[in-house]
RNA sequence: GCCCCCAUCGUCUAGUGGCCUAGGACACCGCCCUUUCACGGCGGCGGCACCGGUUCGAAUCCGGUUGGGGGUACCA
């Protein structure tokens, strides 16, 4: 049996968008699944669109994902060049054995003439290329050349039906003459996608594509231009097709380039981990089983199979990815998760280094530490700023939320006086004589739960909030004993003093 | 206008004639656990668009209706 060559082939035009990127997915899940080949080839056959800019971006997306390509732009490979704008002169040899075979002809007529036709017809003016042109002589085309016209080429489209049978839908049939004699060059003898996009596809071996559902009334069209590749000996023959479904935005449309929520970045600058991204765009089309909607994307490649997807469109629901993605996030290891986070608090001015590596070195324990801690907190990296921003903040500067303090009642001052009392008597760390007065979250726990709790009758809530806003500032943050164990004696105990003096309390 | 696709809880889905008084997940609401917030556990809410057929039997097959979506470019 034939190897598997899918490809990818996104235009760069604009931020990778999220329908895009799950067309990326499915398609390298195929090759994967299969120990197929997959391709990735840019089409910027559209100079006017598209740009450098979102090339490096394509890239850029592909990488983070992890979906990885066997042939294509970068890598190279035996069908090199890998992008559309690089490979011009395949094109126009392509285009005159077309011509030269008669599978398509010369059309000189601008738009605006089809239009007139229909109107003076009766018909409606929207119905498409006439086929006026289709049997011009030699001397009319000379007489429109004359003229300054330089015609486009146009692909003679059968009187016949023309069925497939799709990978996710089943047979598909179209009818005589729903679709127009269609260009795939330009005026100005550029080729465009309606060639590029299946002539590639013929001369890189694709044999399964797979793409959006927007390009299912296209395929007919790229049927009989294959038929016309084939007789020429260009094609071996027809791929098989598979449309997958949209994904769709607010509302019944197709999620828009304009709404922020369709771009990849602004997910991953939100902290989506790509574990999480690639499995919840897995979920749009898709399911591993009845049961089970979290899995790594090595278990996606082991169970994916095209025929499975799903022919319904599927709202992207940020929800639920970012309930996927805190099933990942706390699948991390405690130093990955250390790891992924410093960006994140770079980004928010807490550290000065971008990355782990150029951490202080206590700074890298504290977060290895702190991992575990918020790992089951967080849904987004980017939470880890506001959950883990008390570390790393100055004892006299830790921000205080207002609301916090305002959460504390009359007796605080005198809870925290406690506190401060109980917490003297610890010493530093757990010492081998005497591990109850160690520096140490049950220590700490203790020792203080003896004086509040127990010593003054406080309800455990009453007793430990005050101390979870002199250390954090905030009213929600990782469990406290372990926190103050982390931050150190000295600094756990600079934070109580420093809210008790806190003319603002109570 | 014409062509094509689609139709199960609010959302993503499982379901390919009997295992379905329709299963799971997210969201939402209770309860439990608990030093906050979470995690976790338990429970609840909630759906086969409609009408005909086929069949002993239909979410599943067929036809139609309605409703969505896409295409109909010298964009991709």
């Amino acid at each position: 049996m034939a190897t598997t060559r899918v490809r990818f082939c996104p235009s760069p035009t604009g931020a990778p968008h999220v329908g895009m990127v799950r067309t990326a997915l499915f398609n390298w899940a195929y090759a994967r699944h299969t120990g197929g080949v997959f391709v990735f080839r840019v089409e910027d056959t559209d100079a006017a669109r598209d740009s450098e800019e979102s090339y490096l971006q394509l890239l850029d997306a592909m990488r983070w994902l992890g979906l990885d390509w066997d042939e294509g732009v970068e890598v190279g490979g035996p069908h090199a060049p890998y992008r559309q704008s690089q490979r011009m002169d395949l094109y126009d040899d392509a285009v005159l054995r077309l011509l030269r075979a008669g599978h398509v002809y010369e059309s000189f007529s601008t738009p605006e003439e089809v239009e007139a036709r229909h109107v003076a017809a009766g018909r409606p003016p929207k119905l498409g290329y006439d086929g006026f042109d289709r049997d011009l002589t030699a001397a009319q085309r000379a007489a429109y050349r004359a003229e300054g016209r330089r015609p486009v080429l146009r692909v003679r489209m059968p009187d016949e039906d023309v069925a497939f049978d799709d990978l996710v839908r089943g047979p598909v049939v179209f009818k005589a003459g729903s679709a127009p004699d269609f260009a795939i060059t330009r005026g100005d003898g550029s080729p465009l996608y309606t060639l590029t996009n299946p002539l590639d596809d013929a001369l890189m071996g694709i044999t399964h594509v797979l793409r959006g559902e927007d390009l299912l009334s296209s395929t007919p069209r790229q049927i009989v231009l294959y038929r016309a590749l084939i007789d020429l000996g260009i094609a071996a023959g027809t791929p098989r097709f598979g449309h997958l479904p949209y994904v769709m935005g607010e509302g019944n449309k197709k999620l828009s380039k304009r709404d922020p929520q369709s771009n990849l970045f602004h997910h991953r600058d939100r902290g989506f981990l790509p574990e999480g991204l690639v499995n919840y765009l897995a979920l749009l089309g898709w399911a591993i089983a009845p049961d089970r909607d979290v899995f790594t994307a090595q278990e996606l490649v082991e169970a994916f199979d095209v025929r499975d997807v799903n022919v319904n469109p599927a709202r992207f629901d940020l929800k639920k990815a970012e309930a996927i993605n805190a099933a990942h996030m706390r699948r991390l290891a405690p130093e990955d998760m250390a790891r992924r986070v410093v960006p994140y608090l770079h980004a928010s001015g807490l550290v000065a280094e971008t990355d782990f590596d150029a951490l202080p070195v206590r700074w890298q324990q504290v977060l290895v530490a702190a991992a575990p801690l918020v790992s089951q907190r967080m849904t987004l990296l980017g939470e880890a700023p506001g959950m883990l921003g008390f570390f790393f903040a100055p004892d006299d500067a830790v921000p205080i939320e207002p609301a916090a303090l305002a959460q504390l009642g009359p007796d605080a001052r005198s809870v925290l006086e406690a506190s401060l009392a109980a917490l003297t008597v610890l010493g530093d760390a757990a010492g081998p004589g005497g591990a109850e007065a160690g520096w140490t979250a049950s220590g700490i726990h203790d020792v203080l739960n003896a004086a509040l709790v127990e010593g003054l009758g406080l309800k455990p809530r009453n007793a430990f909030t005050p101390l979870r806003v002199a250390v954090t500032g905030r009213r929600v943050s990782p469990p406290l004993f372990e926190s103050m164990a982390l931050l150190g004696r000295d600094a756990s105990i600079r934070r109580v003093e420093r809210l008790v003096v806190l003319p603002e309390l109570g």
